[in-house]
DNA sequence: CAAAAAAGTGCAACCGGTTTCACTTTTTGC
DNA sequence: GCAAAAAGTGAAACCGGTTGCACTTTTTTG
């Protein structure tokens, strides 16, 4: 019945309409040898009007090259590894290149996984985005593929990490708290081994100390940059019976559960306890009070990182540009009054 | 300097290892040809002791079969649509298949794209997620690849559609707040073409009709699904002088943004107004107060839809689930006092 | 203007699998 | 116990591109 399967045009129907041989055809394909003007338009035109694909196996067989970046993210859906991706794909959008996404759904041994995949799927470089495998995985892994890390700081490839200042950030933060007259400032951490948890631990005590303020122990809460933390971490806090007036959140999913456990103990924010969170995710600005915030560019990440990466497979010198976070002041934060 | 690049393994060295021919490795490698028990078994060892991977393009140059589904979605970060993808990465995790993702964007030419560069990457089929290409456009595009459309309802393909019964659910919606004992009852809709927007619209009507409630078309408010729509949605009421009790959000974002007008003005939730969103995304449950929302099972309906599409590709009887959303009732929704 | 360099082109090998076909060996059925 | 069916196997063609090589033609150089 079905005599409409339309076998699909290879580049021998290509040269046999150009009267040209396949090798003229692929030449015109790739641009590799100069190729005379008068046969390239017949070739192109013949593409053109039989309405011609390569076939991207047959391609990356011959050549070994998929034009596909790997992205490793911990998390597709969260909402700035989101944004990092929503920039790959955009930085990926006027090159022959597509990305490929797997997710390492938080859990080392997934990452890793994802990571053989995607090598397995060939993949012409790869985007780790939140150092989901260790660096000893990766080293294992590395079949001299280029990689570029993101988000991490990996002393053994200083120049295949692209990541922000997350200490000059949690620094910033905590700084405009202390001006704004804070001295009891309470920090929720996010899971205690990731990276950027400690580098905004970091900057927080930096702050502290800047300013001449004793960090009290009892004031840090470890959390895991879950919403389910931030309420936690609240609970604990009260429970410690410190008195505080402001808290600095690893990240906005947390700032939010503190939020809510102030809210279930009819604590105000700001006027009784102020709250800075950090990525900026879209929810931020929707939340009561809106969410004072570290904004994070996360789509500029995703573009700087696919134009490196590419600059690494083409072997040009690839540059890493330092990304800058910045603080977004909103409604969540105010002078301290009494406090709690 | 460099002699340790790995030759990568091919079914010619383990053929070879093993003392067979490559096409007995072959079948061994996918089960289509019975094999003796001895030669299978050494050609398995040769296998793990070489470590060797099947080249992706060379399988796929030959078979024709790419193992990868593309899914696309308007918008990866969405929280809904994560939940989906997170589905279908979980439906196809035991399968030899991978997904590889695409982002429309919300914009069905951004969508079509997206298509074509699937279909370009040989995907053996695919999941498209809340229709945006537009069903004309799937036609011209449908190279008779297996296709399973998520979220949409197209008359054309009854057999290929994944929807969850959107009418029905913002109809229980609305009739949580009608048994509250709320009469008026606001409604800021999605993207008003779009088949979700069009379901709960429906369904928000059909409720107040059966209990007798008039539609007051002055509560009704055209929004597009964003935060930004809530506030704009909720400023407009009240311009319109109109009273209510209640709001319906097309979804959780919406509700997010209205919650926050009604904030700015003093109007407490859910002791002044009710509101009642859609989705249960994540942060549903961390605002304050915690949101009444519908419960979209996102991550059953992509493990549904990856199961489906496996059927279609394998030419098994596909049976399309029905998928069914649930009210989750939290703090924003109250029976009504005064009103405004 | 001759020699050298560059442009232009096709043939054929190759990438690493799958699959048809022909053929041999083992099982099954009666 | 013999024919027919099923199991088991390898050689070789094939999938659709890329690329090294040999060769011809044109352009550049001194």
């Amino acid at each position: 019945m079905d005599s409409s399967v339309k076998k699909n045009v290879t580049i021998t129907d290509i040269a046999a309409h150009a009267n040209v041989s396949k090798s003229t055809v692929s030449r015109v394909l790739n641009d590799t040898t100069p190729v005379n003007e008068d046969k390239r338009a017949a070739v192109l035109a013949a593409m053109k009007e039989m309405n011609f694909e390569p076939n991207i196996f047959a391609r990356g067989l011959a050549s070994g090259q998929s034009y596909t970046i790997g992205v490793v993210t911990q998390n597709l859906g969260s909402p700035f590894y989101d944004s990092i991706a929503q920039g790959v794909i955009a930085g990926l959008a006027k090159t022959a290149y597509s990305p490929l996404f797997a997710d390492a759904q938080w859990q080392p041994e997934v990452g890793k996984a994802a990571v053989k995949t995607l090598i397995g799927r060939m993949v012409d470089g790869l985007i780790i985005v939140g150092t989901c495998p260790t660096p000893d995985d990766l080293e294992e892994l590395n079949q001299n593929i280029p990689m570029l890390l993101v988000g991490t700081q990996v002393k053994q490839w200083p120049d295949r990490c692209m990541f922000i200042d997350n200490e000059q950030a949690a620094f910033e933060a905590t700084q405009h708290l202390i001006e704004l007259g804070h001295k009891k400032i309470s920090h929720i951490t996010g899971v205690p081994t990731h990276e950027d948890s400690i580098g905004r631990v970091k900057g927080y005590r930096r702050a502290l100390k800047e300013a001449n303020i004793d960090v009290d122990e009892d004031l840090i809460y470890e959390g895991n940059f879950d919403g389910e933390s931030g309420v936690a971490g609240v609970e604990t806090l009260l429970k410690r019976k410190k008195s505080f007036t402001a808290i600095f959140a690893a990240n906005d999913a947390t700032a939010f559960g503190a939020r809510l456990a102030l809210y279930r103990q009819g604590i105000r924010v700001p006027e009784d306890v102020s709250i800075v969170g950090f990525d900026d995710q879209t929810e931020a600005a929707l939340v009561t009070p809106p969410l004072t915030t570290i904004q994070q560019p996360g789509d500029e990440i995703g573009i700087a990182a696919a134009e490196t990466l590419l600059k690494i497979i083409n072997k040009q010198e690839p540059e890493i540009q330092k990304l800058t976070a910045k603080l977004v002041v909103r409604d969540s934060t105010c002078p301290p009054s009494s406090g709690v």
